[in-house]
Formats: structure tokens, C-alpha cells, sequence
DNA sequence: GATGAATGAGGATTCATTCAT
DNA sequence: AATGAATGAATCCTCATTCAT
């Protein structure tokens, strides 16, 4: 149930300080359990009880941790996109070759598979429209959009109006992280589970795919695949 | 095009009789906010008293006319997925012709633009795999799916290998639900509401085109528009 | 541990519709129980869930009643204090003769004794200074203090300096309501209870002649100060 | 006559040896902290965490220098009230003459008017009737109501009956350590703080007057009772 | 059909307190 | 002497639900 840290402690925006190993751990493992029960009952319907039940605490202790459930759920958001972040900001200097385009595509979806709460709870944030969702969609998402349009913009001849530009960034969106926070109805209707290496390695191939195919509109000479 | 109590009085789950006017006008108004308020915060989320303090009532009136939260939220699913299902029956009689697929895009679009909360309702409870995922999946996701490999299927010459097809129509369903169900975020990112009659018709164009391009994949020669 | 409820019907400010005869004994049972916990404890001392238990009543069932603590308080408050302003302003219409001073003292003294808790609940707030202090002030002692000024004023040939006038008020308040909320620390003392009847008319004689002493000072024949 | 325990070094309650002349200093803080708090809100209501944190320490630290919420406020009770009980033994000794009397008032003011929270804290007590308030009364109240006894006794001709005399003491009392505890409601009534140099010399002249009218009583020529 | 009152369960959070560091 | 982490109990309050009216 509980998934790799990850953690980045030259980062730690909360806690400055390096506090015991042990309270590092335990922080983490808090974040861990909260992020998957936010991701599967959204915020309002994960407890914090059943958090620090989870993580082998009682709720009170949560609170030396964190000084509450927003703050919680934030350090959980926090921690989750971070290194989104940072994946985008590192491709920002490579260029919008085709080849980045693809490198990103792999290196976010193995991101994504690693991190399987993460998109959910992006989801139920975008969705419902939530109290973070402002700076969950300023940090990461816009970001992530502006590039996404120079890079069309500096593409040699884009097959996409200028209008239309935003809907297939938008669209990029939907299926990237689509694939994964929808995992409990792709599960229920195709039969397999997203998280699948097979499935997983099969949804990067399609969105390459689909990389080539948009890039074949301007010359459509060559559509290979692999 | 219509949505009002489906006529079909053979499967009223829940009530037997619709008793007089008033009370059925009281359930649609039910209905309705739940619909709103389930969609806004989900399940958990959403709490009794508040849609029935929207609806004009107490609490305790509710259960005149639903069993329970479980059964309110049911019936608030079931009322806004039926016509989808419905439509895809009545699509399923006319062809996969590429004018057929066209006629279904616009449709659907029509219909999820109409009802707002729907989208998001679906999306809520696809994230979090709740209890009603299992009949959602199987009555209307399951049969989109296989009306879709259908159509691929006997397509001339697919351009997508058998193996990413249904990825293929999963991507198609997070494209068109997903626009929608992600208002609140695309608002916040795009600065404009998907459900502007502007962005309406952007994305339905956006999804004509894609299933052109999708098909000029077998065969590119002949790229338009509208 | 009940007292009379007093109520005036007639008044009620917080719930006007008549209600059910059940709910408004209710309503006043939780007020005596709520006066009297307030009374011993504080307003933070008391909890809820104390308050009910006394009450026969759960926790939850108090908030169909009162919207919360601060609400119950507040209505225990002005329960309380009601009968005092109107006791005030049926008193500034007799003038000021001595015959009406001394009713006035009887009067208050009388009301007093009647609820037990009340001065106790007026000294924890007055102490605290609490939330509800401004109201309490303002509909209740600014008047009382504002009818004693003018009282004294209007004395033939009064014994106090002007700027001496208010702490005359002041400690009049401090006698007459003092004796019944320090009632612990006289029981502990005096080894008496401020409440018998014996007691309360003992003081009353005392504060009686101390009026009589106050007003015989007018003839300020043999007094000197400094 | 002596009452108080007093200079008793075996007695030691809380610490035997004041350890550091820091820790000193830190138990100091805590307790002027603890005062103001315990005043501000009751017992009930100041937190261990917030003396805690007005004394720059956590709560946990508290504990090295008091046993616990209980023996800290009886520390503070302790300390505050010492000097009143030392200041009336004093005062035994140099008799009862309308000079000592009159000494005596000015002394208990200059103190009380010193401590700004010891009022508040014994009024506190005095109306909750915690359990503090036996030793309260024991050690501070009750010789000093004996004292007051002894010396109307032992007037020439005292105005007041023997059985009004308890009253005139608790009256007194009223008085003099209400107008600092009822600050906050003078406050906000007389639109002046009772800690205010003039107030506080206003309210010392009006209570040697008042001493003076009472002795002036002692004639009563022209007095008549009911 | 609507409602006010009642309730048990549970919500987040704070409490005083302990203990290893 | 100071503290961070942990905790059981208690805080106020909301929840979905029932039932007599």
C-alpha cells in the first residue's frame, strides 16, 4: 500500500529544518497514505482518522506532522507535482524536437506509472473545482500549456489553427493523465489494469504515435511506427 | 433530444408510481441540485441537508422520495446516463459510415454541453471507483466500447494495429467526456468556460477534424475542413 | 437543579413560531441546564455534550435547538437578563424618591434570588471579558448606570462629587450582584448560604440602610474627607 | 491569631531547591504568563500550549517546572495572594484606628492595582467554586473577615448590627477587589479602565469616604432604619 | 408529502500529558 | 532544561437517518 518516497529533501518547502530521521519517515509515510486515500475518496471524503490509522498513527499525531488537512492534502499535492515540475522546466531547454516531444512523453508517463495516486488526485481537484485548484493549475498545468504552445507556434508548418491549439494541448492533457486517473474504469471496461507494464508500454506507443500522426498532418510522407 | 423521465414506465427503479404532479415536480428538482451538488463536491462530498436546503425542503423530506443517499445518487446517475445510452442504441442502427461518426460527435457534444454536471459526475466516480462504477461501466461505457471496435473493425483499412484500438476509443471518451468534466480546470488554465457556445463548437470542430485526421491515416491525401 | 422557566412567550426572540409544547419545555430545560453549567463553569468550562446529558437529551439533539455553543449562550444570556432590563425600565418611570430606590433594590434582589445562576454567569463573562461582554453592557448596565447618574443628579443635594458619581453606581453593582455570584466563596467563608432566605433578607436590610446612609450623607453636617 | 503557614521552609510545596538562577527565571515567566492567562479565560479555558507559547517555551517544557495545569495554577494562586496575606498580618499589629483602617485600604489598593490579574483570577475561582477556593478562602478571606470582625467589635460604638457586621466585610471586599476584577465591564461601561492612575486614586478617595461615612455612622442621630 | 426533534456515528481538531532524545 | 513526537480523551459540530406529527 505503500508506494517508493521519492522524496526530495534538498526541497523540503514545510519542514526546513532536518528533524529526526525518524519524524522524515514518518512524514513521508503520511504523505504516502494520504495520497492514495485522497486519490480514491477525493478530499472531503478521505478522514483523517483513516489516514493516520493507514500510516500506524492516531489522528491526533497527524498534527505534529501537519498543521491540519488542508495542509496535509497540499504537502500531498505539493510532493506529487513537484517533480512534474521539474521534468517540464528540465525539457523547456531541449527544444521541441520531435524527438523532445517524444523523450517527454516517455519520461512523464513513467513518472505517472510510478506515481499511480497522483493523477486521480489531480483529477478530483480539476473536477471539483477545489480550494487548491488555483495553484495546482498556475504551478503545473499553465506552465505546462504556454510551452506546449510555443512549441506549436515555432513548428515549422502546424497542421492546428491557431485556435484551436489550446483544445489539443487540453487534449494532450486528457489522455496523458486521462489513461491513469481513470484507471477504475478502464479496469472495469477493458478488462486490464492501466498500470500494466504491457498496458502502460501499449498507451506510450499510442500516444507516439499519435505525436507522429498530429506532425504527419504538416507532411504526412511518413508514418512509421517504432 | 429529450430528457424528461424517459417514458419508460417498465423500469421505474425506484418508485412504482409517479404519484401525483407535485410530487414528481419535487423529484426532478431533487434531482437536479443533486445532480449539481454531486458533481461540485461528490459523493462524499455533498451532504443531505444541503441539497435539500437547494431544493427547498428538509432533510427529512428527502427520504420521501429516496430511499437514501446511495439511492438519490443512483437515480441522479441513472437520469443523466440513460440518454446517452440511448443514443448510442439509436446510433448503433445507422452505420459507421464516417458521416455516421461525425453525426455521433456532434450529439453527444450537443447532449454533455446541455448537462453540464454530468461529465464531471462521471468523472468523479470513475476516479475513485466508488460503488456505481460497476453498473456505469457496464451499461454504458462497455457497449460505447464495443460499438467503437466495431467500427474499427470493419473500417476498410484501420490505421491502428488491433492491439491499440481500444486505447484508441478510451482516448475518444477522455477527449469528449473529459472536456467537460474538466471545466473547472480549463477555466482556470484557458480563461475561458468549455461550455461557452464558442468553445462548444472550437471542440466539436477540434473532434471532427481529429476523427479526419484519424481516418486520413489511412489514407492521407485529402485533409478539409467542415 | 431546575429552576422556574420564567419564560415570557411573549418575547421569544429566537424562535417566533409557536412550535410544539414539547419543544419549547425542551428548549427551556436545555436554557436552565445550559444557565446553570455556564454558571459553575464558564463558558469554556462546559461542554456540550454535559449540558445535554443534564438535559436527558444527546449532544446532537441540543443543535436542532441552538445553532451552536455562542448561540446557547448568548439565549441563556438574555434569558436571564431580560427581566432585568425590563425591571429597569419599569422602575425609571417611578422617579427616583427613596420609596422607589429601595422597591428597586427588593425588586432586583428578589429576581436574584430567584435564579441563582445568573450573577455567576454575568460575574465569569464580566471577569473574562468575554464575546458577549459588549451586548451584556450595553443593554444592561450602560442603562442601569446611565438611570443611577440621573438619579443622583436630580437628588436634592447630593453627597458625591460628580466625578466620584459613577463608582457609586459601580459599587452598588458590585453589592447587589456580588453577594449572589461569589456565593462559593461566602458558603466557604461565612459558612452561610447567600441564598437562604435568612441571608437574602439580611442583605437586603443591609443594602437598604446603606441607602439610607448614602442619602443621609446629603447632610453632610460632621463629614469630612482627607 | 496567625493563620497563614508562612516562612515555613519545610513546606516546600512545589520545588525544594529553585535549582539555576535561569530555571528560576523561567518559572517566573511561566507563572506572570500563567496569571495573565489564567485571569483572561478561567481555568478552564487557557491551554497549557498557549502559557506554553507566551512564555517562549512548548508545553512539553512546562512540565520540568510544574507538575502539571492543576499545581501551576495553584503555584500562581500561591504567589499572587501571598503578599495580601503578609500585608493584612502586618497590618494586625498596628490596631484598628480609623488611620490604620484607612492605611490598610490605601495598601491593598496600591497592591491589587500592581497585579492587574490577581482580582480576576481570585474572582475566578470565587464564582466557579473550583477547587482551589477552600484554601482561597482559608488562608486569604476568612482571617481577613476576622480581622474586619475584631475590629468593628471592638469600636466604640459601632453603627452596624452584630448580624449585619459579616456583611459589611464581604462588602467591603466587593468593593475593593471588584473594581479590579470587573475591569473589563467598567471598561466597557464607564468607557474608563479602572487601572488608570486617576481611577485608581479616584476609586481609592470614594472607599476612604465611604470609610469615613461608615465611622460617621457612629453617630446616628439622624438615622432610621427600615 | 413535509417537518421538527432526536440520535448514533463520525467529522476535524485541541487537550493535557508522557517520554525518548 | 528543552523539545518533538505520540496519544487517549475530550472538544464542538455535522452526518445520514428515523419517526411521530
Amino acid at each position: 500500500m505503500s508506494f517508493a518516497p521519492h522524496s526530495d529533501p534538498s526541497r523540503g518547502s514545510e519542514r526546513p529544518l532536518p528533524a529526526s530521521a525518524a519524524a522524515r519517515a514518518t512524514r513521508e509515510r503520511i504523505l504516502d497514505v494520504a495520497e492514495a486515500l485522497f486519490a480514491e475518496r477525493g478530499f472531503a471524503g478521505a478522514s483523517m482518522r483513516e489516514i493516520a490509522a493507514r500510516a500506524g498513527l492516531t489522528a491526533a499525531s497527524l498534527y505534529n506532522h501537519f498543521s491540519g488537512k488542508d495542509a496535509l492534502y497540499a504537502a500531498v499535492l505539493e510532493r506529487g507535482i513537484r517533480p512534474l515540475i521539474d521534468l517540464m522546466e528540465g525539457m523547456s531547454q531541449k527544444g521541441h524536437s520531435p524527438e523532445a516531444v517524444d523523450a517527454l512523453i516517455c519520461a512523464v508517463m513513467h513518472h505517472l506509472g510510478r506515481r499511480p495516486h497522483l493523477p486521480r488526485l489531480v483529477y478530483h481537484e480539476a473536477v471539483a473545482g477545489g480550494a487548491h485548484l488555483a495553484r495546482l493549475a498556475g504551478q503545473w498545468v499553465r506552465p505546462l500549456v504556454e510551452r506546449g504552445l510555443d512549441a506549436m507556434e515555432h513548428a515549422p508548418g502546424s497542421y492546428w489553427d491557431e485556435e484551436l491549439r489550446p483544445l489539443v494541448i487540453s487534449a494532450w492533457i486528457h489522455l496523458v493523465v486521462g489513461h491513469f486517473a481513470m484507471a477504475p474504469l478502464l479496469r472495469e471496461v477493458l478488462g486490464r489494469d492501466p498500470f500494466d507494464p504491457d498496458m502502460l508500454e501499449l498507451q506510450t506507443r499510442f500516444l507516439r504515435r499519435l505525436a507522429t500522426l498530429q506532425q504527419a498532418g504538416t507532411d504526412p510522407s511518413h508514418l512509421t511506427d517504432d
